[in-house]
DNA sequence: CACTGTCGGTTCGTTCACTGAACCGATTCG
DNA sequence: CGAATCGGTTCAGTGAACGAACCGACAGTG
């Protein structure tokens, strides 16, 4: 959504948040953050988001404290994208979210989280299955399910086979070693 | 968003749901069902949305199973628009959303939600922060706060001024004393 | 009866955002 | 030297959103 002064009209705090990131491919970009996809170019091959977008995108979020901008290497100059902490308070959202889709959208079991520190599931409400308590994003696991596909032709989806904390940035394979 | 061939491609929960209720003004439009607008007029003077963008988020919701269209008078035929089950499974999505623009998206205390039962605030993670419990959308108040506008000029927003539970119709006053 | 207003839309021309392909500079690898 | 990587920008074409106008069925008023 591109909405500005449409939104801005409402006095409403979810449409304070939507006018941040209701916009188109925005909260799967946040998605791919907090699973710890850091680099231009991963996001593009994982998103097949088409890059004018991707980089108005990455902006728009860095200008608003979503994500962080950090210089990994200087020659050549090459920056990554970094999940800030007003962009990881985005996950209880995203987390209804995906629970609503697996649920009402048809979507199987095709990762489910879990708590890092007893690996109990979480629950409809954020909270662990089995210890009972609020699970803060950096301790979540995300597994991946049963209905995943096995051999994805993107090394972002490759390296996400693997169960993964959240917010620790995503490994790679080397490019000379793509398919 | 219009998504369809796009985020189909996407192995991913929260991508489903967003295929369903990621365009813009579709979100809003829950919020709303959810809050108890029921009637096309409603939606249209609450959201200040375009007439053809209201009537198709209309359809496709309702075909998507989220609203439910329901004749509610014969003569003229006229038709309210029902949030369903699977709607009302959005509300932790939409809480933790508004939960998000309030700390993170410089919305104030516009509006709380509270516990029906015994009047605690619910917390970050949808819980009453009194008794604890976990609950439902129809057990939620939403309780009108400080800095919301005394006196706007919408009838759907005046009727949002009182406290008033999830989910039952909201009831605006006749046209013939509006502004 | 004529007039006005309500309600729930549809139609249409304009504007705006997304799309996809091409291109680019700096650098590294072989 | 030539090819590939990385992180972009530019640009033409398309599709969606916007806003205003219009419309049919009916209710209420005088």
């Amino acid at each position: 959504m591109a909405l500005g002064k449409d939104y801005a009209t409402q006095e409403c705090s979810i449409a304070r948040a939507l006018e941040v990131v209701g916009e188109r491919w925005t909260l799967l970009v946040v998605r791919d953050a907090i699973y710890g996809v850091r680099r231009y170019n991963d996001f593009l091959v994982h998103l097949g988001i088409p890059r004018a977008v991707l980089s108005d995108r990455l902006r728009t979020l860095t200008e608003q404290g979503i994500l962080e901008k950090r210089r990994y290497q200087e020659a050549p100059p090459r920056d990554e994208y970094v999940v800030t902490e007003r962009g990881a308070a985005l996950w209880p959202a995203l987390r209804a979210l995906s629970q609503w889709g697996r649920e009402h959208a048809g979507a199987g079991r095709l990762r489910s989280f879990r708590h890092a520190d007893c690996g109990g599931d979480i629950g409809p409400y954020g909270t662990c299955a089995d210890c009972g308590t609020p699970v803060p994003v950096a301790d979540v696991v995300m597994v991946p399910g049963p209905e995943l596909d096995t051999a994805p032709n993107d090394p972002v989806s490759r390296a996400l086979l693997r169960p993964k904390r959240l917010l620790e940035p995503l490994e790679t394979e080397p490019a000379h070693l793509a398919h």
